[in-house]
DNA sequence: TGTACATCAGTGAACGCGCGTTCACTGATGTAC
DNA sequence: TGTACATCAGTGAACGCGCGTTCACTGATGTAC
């Protein structure tokens, strides 16, 4: 039952795609290897032709997760006009659906805790789209130095982190939304 | 061997403390029940004297760190002008001791994702300490009407939950750094 | 106040279960000539 | 180009292990009279 280099690769980046999903909603320890290949449509027994340890796909899940959002916050930006697009970017995060949908949403948010227990290489890579995120957010401020619009764009990412994961955590619907709205208020009007 | 009811109740007391400590350091998963009966002197068939579920200990113990955290920032804040309120909670939330030892710090930004998909009590627990933080928060603004200074508060503390959550995700020290002093500059400039 | 009995905090062995990982096997794919 | 052999993607059973939880037991504490 051997499957062709082309075929394998495709079912390689199919269990990446899965567990990113599956990780973000679930969270690394709430899913098993065996769900996970089940999801993608495998049996559990061949997860290690493709990778050395669980550890090893939560690291590539993060990066294709934190990946994926810099290409969604990229292209929310698309035909915006350069002053709206601190404002596009803080209405397109800190909004109910990315909340509600935390499996393609930003992995900092769904993971940020865990990831910080997690080995090097994850957290490499989720620094790594943190970092995306920054400059993505720092190309939006018209600051004097590089300096200044680099210290207020990681403040605003951690913002924008803090109050997704904050916005989850409550359980009172219009808590929920009060905590996106005042970020969103904070971001804008800065 | 029974202990008498004053006995008991301390020792169920100091199982709460040490998970509080412990989960916030090793995350939710990331210990056991005879792990934490251990760390607290006992051995783990005790521990359902004292708790129906493993769950039921992580909203204790999630409020538990709750309530520490506002009483340690209260604190902080005795003897201090008023208009320094702002500056000394930002200072000591957003400091390296702060971020290196979770285990007596800020139970949301230690447990943040995982509080997220915890059940109702623990949820609860969290909604409850981070209201808390945001009222202490409030009271440091000048703010024309309530609701704005409670808006502000929200923006603030949800920054400070996702600065220091990043803090620890981040390996590069500098950049750690960076992120928490970001943070700082956003709240006392604001 | 003293005595007889019930209670129950804590012990330590055991439970079933799901986890990450390994392995023998299958058969289509890839390679060497 | 055809053939013989090696490779290896994916299967499914099995591994050891640690998890949350249960339970029979001990003996000091609490209670009733």
């Amino acid at each position: 039952m051997r499957k062709s280099r082309e075929e394998a690769a495709r079912t390689r980046k199919r269990i990446v795609k899965v567990a990113a999903q599956k990780f973000r909603r679930q969270g690394i320890g709430g899913i098993s290897v065996a769900d996970l290949m089940d999801a993608a449509g495998l049996t559990h027994g061949g997860f290690y032709r493709h990778f050395d340890s669980k550890d090893q796909l939560v690291a590539e899940a993060s990066a294709s997760g934190a990946a994926a959002l810099a290409r969604r916050m990229t292209a929310a930006l698309e035909g915006q006009s350069p002053q709206s697009g601190l404002k596009t970017i803080a209405e397109s995060y800190l909004s109910p659906g990315h909340r509600d949908n935390a499996s393609d949403g930003c992995v900092l948010a769904a993971l940020g805790s865990e990831l910080a227990r997690a080995d090097r290489s994850a957290r490499t890579a989720a620094t790594r789209g943190y970092l995306d995120l920054v400059d993505l957010v720092a190309r939006q401020f018209n600051e004097a130095s590089p300096e200044a619009a680099r210290s207020k764009a990681l403040a605003t990412v951690s913002l924008m982190i803090g109050a997704l994961t904050m916005s989850r955590v409550v359980k009172d619907p219009e808590l929920s939304a009060e905590i996106l709205q005042s970020a969103q208020k904070r971001i804008t009007n800065s």
